[in-house]
DNA sequence: CCCGTTTA
DNA sequence: TAAACGGGG
């Protein structure tokens, strides 16, 4: 599981791109680069390489995804990498490890049984982030001109900080938890393609990103933040494992009924950690960098060309227009836009 | 994932 | 005109 599930009493509202015109998000990193890894395959199901075997697929994925948010869209990300993991975290990080070996074994059954439908469903979550992925997408985004940071822990936290704080207008993620974390609007599917059908005009096909407001939320539902986090607990999170059976249902009746985790009856609440406030306190008071600064800086059209095409094999003239859209888009926001961060 | 080209 | 296909590194 990534991420807590709270999907079914949270009110989303699809927005475009166009409403999106010109707005800075704090991006979780991790989250993107996974998506790319999962993603940006071959017909056969492996990750691009470039000749010397080094993986390319989140590469070009910040090539042509990112820079077409960015020069297209003119969305103004900030991606934040997650520094060291909670120790709370680690029953979590290890059941993904077990998920994607497990996936990695069921990939290799079935090319051996010949079932590639099979065999690209599985491959897809064998991604790694490895440091090396890490690095090169650092890299690289430092010359295409995209600020980037790295959290003291949870990438989420550190983004949903930024967020609150106002230095960037949203946290772009998949996951829900960063209402928890505090950030005052999700924006939700920036990095992934929906595709609208229109029946009748436009024939394009637009994506739908959407929006979701932690004040309007707490509202509807009538509790507070806390006690979100609270029925997250029971939910269950990255930090802890939640009570069998109960899910945002149950767990949003609960809350209401008794207020806080404390109040539950024994047979819940014992399901709950022995220090609640130790799991509370990640989402309500996490360990963030506060003074990070992000300074703007320009695309470097050449770095790019010798990253990408000398040492990486891309084509040259692909990497060069994106280099120069992103030239022209950062000198047109600075006309236009003033700072990369409003 | 995205894009350009081919195909129905 | 849109769906299918192939290639990207």
């Amino acid at each position: 599981m990534l991420g807590v599930l709270l999907t079914p009493i949270l009110k989303r509202e699809q927005t475009s791109f166009k409403a999106l015109y010109g707005k800075s998000f704090a991006v979780d990193a991790s989250i993107e680069l996974h998506q790319f890894l999962a993603l940006i395959r071959k017909p056969d199901g492996s990750l691009f390489t470039d000749p010397k075997g080094r993986v390319t697929s989140h590469l070009i994925g910040l090539l042509t995804r990112t820079s077409r948010l960015v020069i297209e869209y003119k969305l103004r990300p900030v991606f934040v990498f997650d520094g060291r993991p909670n120790p709370l975290k680690s029953a979590t990080i290890e059941a993904r490890r077990k998920v994607q070996q497990k996936a990695q074994t069921e990939y290799l059954q079935a090319i051996t049984a010949r079932d590639y439908s099979k065999a690209w469903s599985k491959v897809v979550m064998t991604g790694r982030v490895t440091g090396e992925v890490l690095a090169d997408a650092k890299k690289l985004l430092s010359l295409m001109g995209i600020p980037w940071l790295e959290a003291l822990e949870d990438g989420e936290a550190q983004a949903s900080f930024m967020a609150a704080k106002g230095d960037v207008w949203a946290v772009g993620s998949k996951d829900y938890d960063c209402l928890l974390f505090g950030a005052p609007i999700l924006a939700r599917y920036l990095t992934l393609t929906g595709r609208e059908y229109l029946p009748s005009k436009r024939t394009s096909r637009p994506l739908i990103p959407e929006l979701v407001n932690l004040a309007d939320n707490l509202q509807a539902l009538g509790i507070s933040r806390e006690q979100l986090v609270d029925l997250a607990l029971l939910v269950g999170t990255d930090f802890n494992e939640g009570v069998m059976g109960i899910g945002p249902k149950r767990g949003l009746a609960l809350i209401r009924k008794y207020g806080v985790a404390e109040e539950f009856p024994e047979e819940i609440r014992s399901h709950l950690p022995e220090n609640l406030d130790s799991v509370r306190n990640i989402f309500l008071h996490p360990r963030v960098l506060e003074n990070y600064s992000l300074k703007k800086r320009g695309p470097d059209p050449d770095g790019m060309v010798e990253f990408l095409s000398e040492e990486r094999a891309f084509k040259r003239d692909r990497v060069q227009k994106v280099a120069d859209g992103l030239a022209e888009s950062q000198s047109k926001s600075d006309s236009q836009l003033g700072q990369w961060l409003a």
